[in-house]
DNA sequence: ACCTCACCTGTTAACGTTAACTTATTTTCC
DNA sequence: GGAAAATAAGTTAACGTTAACAGGTGAGGT
């Protein structure tokens, strides 16, 4: 057993055993050019025994590539996230190309460390699914400006050559919220942002939209849990900030029959909030969330949902930023927006104080 | 506005703007060796202007370290891995390093080709904290015999010179079976192994030595659900797995009045697939998970379960990789593990029906 | 006999950075 | 005043790999 755990074996090495130049070796290694049979099985057999793990730093420097992709995420444990790179991990494993991932805690700075530690390491491209901030924004553009392939998923920030994927989630509130307001919801609350915050959320944006659209006022009080909380208090998670926002909206002396939350986490905390309080999903409190992550099915009861093309807007992203890394790079911007399906589960059904007047009262149960 | 997209930026490029030698300009870049102060801030506003970004691959191949590590996970959207990176994160990050993560999906392919690509951009050290799989331990050797510092999270493998974290989930598993057991259950499932796959499963070996500690036997089909169903369908979730697990044991003539789930996902879907069944909990089945992931404390009934220390974990691989990074990298091996703790909530609670001698029927039906 | 072309291998010179060394010029301090 | 120490910058030679080119050999065609 020779170890010599010092020095990494170079080609150098193999070559000086095998008794050829270091570029046959590299052409060994490489299976290009012309190479003999024998030498190549030579230098083959030389490079197994001697453990050789080609050295990417210097390969990537002459060649100026290195095959793989960077992304970057807000938060590792999102099924949506999760979801994301799986699309972009399949578009990537065909083409050849391996993945770094990167998280940035939600956090500007984390955005903006991960961005240059991926830069640095020149990676071929970078996918950016965090949320916009103002200093990592300005660092993508700096890196776009530099030449970089930057694909962005729906990410709140544009450059004439980033490629940009996204959902159409300002639709996917407004029928979701449509959706409430059709079977006779009058008084709908929010969870899962601040006021503040709210405008750059499109989901939210469409919940606005299509309560004015159905002339719908917003009461006060009916928008509850802010990101800020959550930014605030470290381990705060999503589910704390549906059960609370959902206790909040369960205090109003006037409090509403449904509730549109963030996402499907947030819902899920509100749905254990509506339980613990002892009312009934959907009859006294409807309910519908955002995503359609898998446990979504599996609530009791199953949750109603938005759920956008997650894996397909993965796919499209990582399909955007070859093209570019294997093209021109200075190509115009492509973008894709994907269409959210609401997905009608148990935990709404028509509002039944509302319905009063004539209409009959529970609706079926399915199991 | 000069764009020269083409090439990035080099120090050379810079130094011949700046009228210097490139050493010097790395001299600046670096903020190491003497530069006149006046000298600094002309390359520096040089650099800025140019937009310089240092070349990693040079600096790496250069320097022999990368100040970069690298971690491999089996899944992202995991709770229990999530929290594993933060951990891992807070050391690096207060030690100046950058982390890459490599995901594996849960195959020993993607778990060698994940380890690959690590070592070929020469990262200072890796993390593994994915299931062994035999080739995944073989290349794993093969990285660790060459020199380059490995950690190991609750992996079932284990080198001279590879430090190694876990959690001691035998224990672990033990104890939240002696604790159904305790409460006077006779009957104890257990969802989300298979027979095959079990034994390399700790918390699995706890609940059956806990089993045979007290004289119960292990009735047959009592064990539901394992991984090969999950392997087998793409898009399978570890809470389907809990449903379709609990449902089984459902049907079973002489059904458990307990069950252990293998996770607090598996947990989830074993509670849903209860409720449908219109069973109480804690009354009708008791449910015990085990990872004490955020929801767990939100879902109704609360979930009972066993908490790992998690973060702890992470921070403890990656302390014990820097150590080895930066020292000796021949240093025998540095275990360490650590305690779980049963976190008892509303899931579980004495078994009611088998006090009494002859089996009682259904229960009230909750929504 | 000569040309062409396929095959096999070697040489050279980068890719961008920095460690180590050298050459100056100042400053410090007894 | 002069030796030692600090400051400032340049020179050289890698780090490990590979693109590009340069030689060779021998087979096949005309």
């Amino acid at each position: 057993m020779k170890k010599q755990p010092k020095k990494p074996v170079t080609l150098a090495d193999i070559a000086a055993r095998a008794d050829v130049t270091p570029m046959t070796v590299s052409r060994v290694i490489n299976n290009n050019g012309y190479v003999h049979t024998e030498t190549r099985e030579r230098v083959m057999s030389v490079a197994r025994e001697m453990n050789y793990r080609r050295n990417g730093l210097a390969r990537g420097l002459k060649r100026q590539c290195t095959e793989t992709v960077g992304m970057v995420i807000g938060d590792i444990a999102n099924p949506f996230a999760a979801e994301l790179t799986r699309g972009v991990r399949e578009v990537l494993e065909e083409r050849g190309y391996n993945l770094f991932i990167c998280i940035s805690e939600h956090t500007a700075k984390e955005d903006v460390r991960a961005f240059d530690s991926l830069a640095d390491h020149r990676v071929d491209g970078i996918i950016a699914a965090t949320r916009a901030s103002k200093s990592g924004n300005e660092r993508l553009e700096e890196l776009i400006d530099s030449g970089i392939p930057v694909s962005l998923i729906g990410r709140d920030f544009r450059h004439a050559h980033a490629d940009l994927v996204s959902a159409d989630n300002l639709k996917g509130g407004y029928e979701a919220t449509t959706h409430l307001i059709e079977i006779g919801h009058k008084r709908i609350g929010f969870i899962g942002v601040s006021l503040t915050e709210g405008l750059r959320l499109r989901r939210f944006q469409g919940y606005l939209e299509a309560l004015k659209d159905h002339g719908l006022p917003l009461a006060d009080g009916l928008i509850a849990g802010g990101r800020e909380a959550a930014e605030q208090m470290p381990g705060y998670s999503t589910e704390e900030m549906g059960y609370d926002g959902m206790m909040k909206l369960l205090e109003l002396k006037n409090r509403p029959t449904a509730v549109f939350a963030r996402n499907d986490f947030t819902a899920m905390g509100a749905l254990n909030a509506i339980k613990r309080a002892g009312l009934r999903i959907p009859e006294d409190m409807a309910l519908i969330g955002y995503d359609d992550i898998p446990l979504a099915a599996h609530t009791a009861p199953a949750l109603t949902t938005v759920r956008q093309p997650t894996r397909e807007q993965g796919r499209a992203a990582a399909e955007f930023l070859l093209r570019r890394v294997e093209g021109d790079r200075e190509q115009p911007r492509a973008e894709k927006s994907f269409r959210c399906e609401l997905v009608i589960r148990e935990s709404t059904a028509p509002a039944a104080k509302v319905l009063s007047t004539k209409n009959r009262k529970r609706q079926i149960k399915t199991a």
